[in-house]
DNA sequence: ATGAAAGCGCTAACAG
DNA sequence: CTGTTAGCGCTTTCAT
């Protein structure tokens, strides 16, 4: 254990403060806390000392007699390279940071990689180092995850995750998209444009996100009265969606639409079509999900499902914020998705 | 200011385990901080108290008097996008992250987008919020680091920046990779393959790595006595490689190896020379440079110039935590790089 | 509306 | 080697 302490120069403390002011340390900390019960004079008074010295609270003075740590911890139970490489990630956390910076928490970065023990960022979470946690991840959040759950306040985001707790109520917080609704609407914006003969490239069907938007299409088309046996499946790559599409014209030579799942898909999807002389969007619509660079990369920029993920760091941020505040915010936060229309449909 | 202290159970305080452990405070406090001078049985009777309590000091309280945060901060001036998006960024990070694992300092994130006003970040980093500060970021450090370099011990990341404080010394600490001794290994490869014509595409000739690769492909020229005439000049797109691999085509018929100094270009270069019915690496070699995903995704598997991008972040996190400790590292840290066989040289 | 006093959990002299 | 005594900088009753 080092303890670097290198010496601070003079920092100002309260104390001081409060003799410039003339008042005593307890007045100055109650205009630093907003009390409403100072005198405006005495008030002006302190905060022009505040400002002449430049004076900011010590966070750890402060922590120790509120109990809190004013700081949330973000983890990351992912490899850290999927992490950053993955614009959803970025967008989730720069809503995160977003929100924080308008309070007065500080967010810890929890890099918990997922080879590594985990133990010591259980340790570290559960060590009172942090008052609540935000959990991103694409995977589903296992048993670490539900333990800590119990001992601190912890919202998680990204794609659904563990269903619920062992105990049977509906577990912890967590917000996402509405990933079912995305679908409906893609694939309604492809009725509208008169489509009928409507197919789908899936993402896995072990992956929720995939299931649901799996489940949007078809309820679009039910809806309508559509068919919905035109379905190929992929993995959520670039090249799975070229095979898929692949698949989905030799069965159904008819095939005027496709929603796919991912825009990565999508792009193979395009692929496909140019090879097989389908002019996009006249010959067949397709429609992608995620707004990536995929939707925009290409020779033909893809009308695709939006999703609101910056917003979604909000959200967890907010959610949390008010746990901490003691408030009773909702469990789970579906966020509305948006249809982006470009040239592909 | 919303102060939501969430009233944590009832977390063991150092006194209990000294109740239960039957000794002194300070003589838990000493088992702590592993202070020499404590028998072993006392040791053992405190180390048990702990381990049955299940304690885990309390950080503010220990910050408070030790008049350190133990806490670092991470500043990206980046936009979140680049920063996830980039492979580099998630490796110095893993290294970072990797090295505080093993300290008692925990890193707070700290996005400070570049469009919005930077003197939140200013007033978080000199207010004595943390001990010290890492800087990551591809754009110079510019007035706002090198004002809190003064007031805070930081340990810039990445490529070169800002020159020299306006003091006329060496500004601050920095770790970087020695691209020109990765430049020089790339091109003495080349040579020692028997090539004998070796051009080089540039990065953009206003970026400090550009210049040093360019410099290091001289270097290793000139020690062979060979010709350093075969320049062109790229942007480290893919699209400017295949467009100076053409230039150098047409102007050095000759050529038999190409020196490029990324592997986007790299890859682009690979276009162009098989646009032209030119054998990689038969006819012409190619070495690339970054290791990135363009080095194996395309149909040549490239040789390149391997960064040890995640070992960088080690040594900056360490270097910060030996600035903390009091020592005096190294002000300027510039790690070797590696040169990986693949199929294109 | 303001001040005095107590104490958050821990470390650091200073005695013994 | 170990216990005692003071605080670190701040908030917070409790008086006034």
């Amino acid at each position: 254990m080092t303890h670097g302490a290198v010496a601070v120069p003079g920092r100002p403390t309260l104390e001081e403060v409060a003799r410039l002011a003339g008042v005593s340390r307890a007045t100055v900390s109650r205009v630093i806390n907003a009390s409403p019960k100072v005198s405006p004079e005495v008030q002006t008074a302190v905060e022009a000392a505040i400002a002449e010295l430049n004076y900011v609270p010590n966070r750890a003075a402060r922590s120790l007699v509120a109990r809190a740590t004013m700081s949330i911890a973000l983890v990351v139970p992912e490899d850290a390279h999927r992490f950053f490489g993955d614009p959803y990630f970025a967008d989730i956390v720069q809503g995160i940071s977003d929100r924080l910076d308008a309070s007065d928490y500080v967010l810890n970065l929890q890099l918990a990689h997922p080879s590594s023990p985990t133990e010591k960022t259980r340790r570290y979470l559960l060590g009172g180092n942090v008052d609540g946690a935000l959990v991103v991840s694409h995977h589903s959040g296992d048993h670490f995850l539900a333990s800590i759950g119990e001992a601190l306040p912890v919202v998680f985001g990204g794609r659904p995750m563990h269903a619920r707790g062992a105990s049977g109520r509906p577990t912890d917080y967590y917000v996402d998209v509405d990933n079912r609704l995305g679908a409906v609407q893609g694939t309604r914006y492809l009725i509208d444009s008169g489509r009928r003969a409507i197919g789908t490239i899936t993402g896995p069907q072990d992956m929720p996100a995939a299931l649901d938007r799996a489940a949007g299409w078809r309820d679009a088309l039910h809806e309508a009265g559509l068919s919905d046996e035109r379905v190929a499946h992929g993995d959520f790559t670039e090249e799975s969606g070229a095979r898929a599409a692949t698949e989905l014209l030799d069965r159904h030579p008819d095939l005027d639409a496709i929603f796919v799942a991912s825009d990565a898909m999508a792009s193979g999807a395009l692929s496909t079509l140019a090879d097989r002389g389908h002019n996009v969007p006249r010959d067949v619509a397709v429609v992608g999900y995620d707004n990536s660079r995929y939707a925009t990369r290409g020779p033909i920029p893809l009308t695709t499902v939006a999703q609101p993920t910056k917003e979604m760091g909000i959200v967890m941020a907010d959610t949390l914020l008010r746990l901490l505040a003691g408030e009773k915010p909702k469990r789970v936060s579906l966020l509305p998705t948006e249809l982006i229309r470009r040239a592909s449909a």
